[in-house]
DNA sequence: GAATAAGCGAGACGGTACGTCCCGTCTTAGC
DNA sequence: GCTAAGACGGGACGTACCGTCTCGCTTATTC
């Protein structure tokens, strides 16, 4: 009795097209540039289109960036190579933060929080809580179990610390040098 | 020497009506509801007279929300209490990081850093500059000159700990159990 | 037969809103008071819907007068009446030429002719040009075959002197009396 | 006690470069264009300079007109060659009527006569009646005494005849063949 | 095969805010 | 006193998006 749904189905294309022109016109022009009336532009799409599947541009891209994050799965590539290691947990970090697109992605995010918290919540529980547990898993290995400190707050000094530099300073260089630096003083502190 | 600028000088009474007028506003109805027209409306002013002023209704709150700190100025502050120590130092980090419209402000100018990189630049040295020379003052005094570290990357840490749970993750609590605990850890790094 | 335009029609009820408010502005408070904001207010309508429409205010009240007219159309008069006759004529004549609205129109078109020739070229084709036909038809009458004058300059010359009083000398009555004093020379001039 | 007021006496010079770029201005952009602020900006003087002298904009226009009438008296021209004829008063009209700027002008003038009707009547007393006088005096030599018609109304017909052609249909020429038909008809009428 | 229902592009619609322009008034410094 | 400069409250401008709506057409399912 489920079955199909009475009337034309939804276009599965279209949804995509949506994504794509929502997720481009964010990270080029912000939150402000990805409004219904541009992103239905660039996708060749009439707005009511777009309003039949989210109820707001937020929520577009909310599943846009969920969507993306798929694409490259870290994690995986991880898995295939060993496990993670503080050399690559390194390469990997050099090449994000070192991306400016990941820098723009991240910083529409931020400064779009107050208005429409739920993109942010979205990226950090779908893009860097996975990431976060890989840290983890990489700086786990060798820990003196006598430390005096959790491993959740050298995570949060050390990521805190690239990505202020990132975000807050970008002048000042991310780069594997200074990276190096704070995971010596992870390690430090974790008496590994 | 140029002396005064000719023409009739700007009344800077209408600053802090505008000011005013803006803070309100944002504390009421948000981000969104703080705009130029409804800040001129309510200062009783013209919308040009704000233009001549801040270049976007985003430049006016940043500099409203400065001059609206109720916190005295942590310089005052240390140099009447016979210098910075960490206690003092948390006081004024609680104080601020907890404050709603110190996150608003910061991921604004964050979020418009891409096509604004200047907004973000004035913050940073006209606010956190000077801000970060008060803490190197306060975590100074007693380092281990043999520590295997340097105090601005301790301070990138702690600060980038702070602020990356403001910002990136604002449902923890920054809150002085945290901040005791990041500041523990700086010092275990210094020698403390 | 391109056949109905896409997208949702315009809705014929909105012109008649706009057109109606439009008038009653500018009668009430003249060219200065029917600007497009006044006009949308007054008519509860967007100002966009009025600029999809007209370029201009100017343009607007050009076609909302002609539509308000309330004078019923002179060719349907006169062919009701078993055609035209200079009775008729300076009937019509009187009732246009007394209307203040009528003279604020082509006094408007006039002054925009400069920049703008096209509104006040329309206007020529569309309304003074059918009427002059409709002119010489009342003076063909009776002309004298011998008299030594082409009708049009006679037109010219009867129409331009009420024009010349209605917009250069508004002072002076463009009356029924001085009307006839022109349709009498002209009739010296056609040997009728 | 009369005397010389005290302080600084205005500087007459200053009147001219006003009237001058309001004259300008108004030829150029109607009266929109001739507002306060660009013909301080364009004279190189400050608004409230021009505010001291004149109310408005619109009796600085007024002004500025009624000067730029002296500047070519054509009476004088015509007292100094034994009085008008109507060769003469031909080739008045058609240097005039052939001047766009004349045009220009006049088509302001009307077209602004609605909210600032002061303008046209300055300009209709300045410059046109002079004018009509003389055209009066051309005309009347030889008049029949016995003709049926007052002189003025034929100075309506043609003026009005020729500034209708320039005024709404400046497609038609207004050239001296078409002037010198309008003369001829108004010969017709005065029996001369 | 026809009827029905929903998808779809296009674009009208009432709103709100934008940033600019000009208004006429005012307040300053300098001559 | 008078100038040039320019701030000030006010109001209109024309444009951009908002979210809703109405249209003609298309596409799939159901009867």
């Amino acid at each position: 009795m489920t079955g199909r749904s009475r009337g034309r189905p939804r276009d599965p294309q279209v949804d995509d097209l949506i994504m794509k022109a929502a997720l481009e016109l964010f990270v080029e022009q912000g939150v402000e540039g990805a409004n219904v009336e541009r992103i239905a532009k660039r996708a060749g799409v009439a707005k009511v289109t777009i309003y039949r599947r989210w109820p707001s541009s937020e929520a577009l891209l909310v599943q846009a960036l969920e969507r993306a994050r798929t694409v490259v799965p870290e994690e995986r590539l991880w898995a295939e190579n060993a496990g993670p290691s503080d050399e690559r947990l390194m390469d990997s970090w050099v090449t994000t933060l070192g991306d400016p697109r990941y820098r723009a992605v991240l910083a529409q995010l931020i400064g779009s929080s107050t208005s429409h918290p739920d993109l942010l919540a979205t990226y950090r529980e779908q893009y860097l809580r996975p990431r976060r547990r890989l840290v983890r898993e990489a700086l786990a290995a060798g820990v003196d179990p006598e430390a005096d400190v959790d491993i959740d707050t050298v995570i949060d000094m050390v990521v805190g610390a690239a990505l202020y530099r990132m975000l807050v300073d970008p002048g000042e260089p991310s780069d594997r040098d200074y990276l190096a630096k704070l995971v010596h003083q992870a390690n430090r502190l974790l008496g590994r």
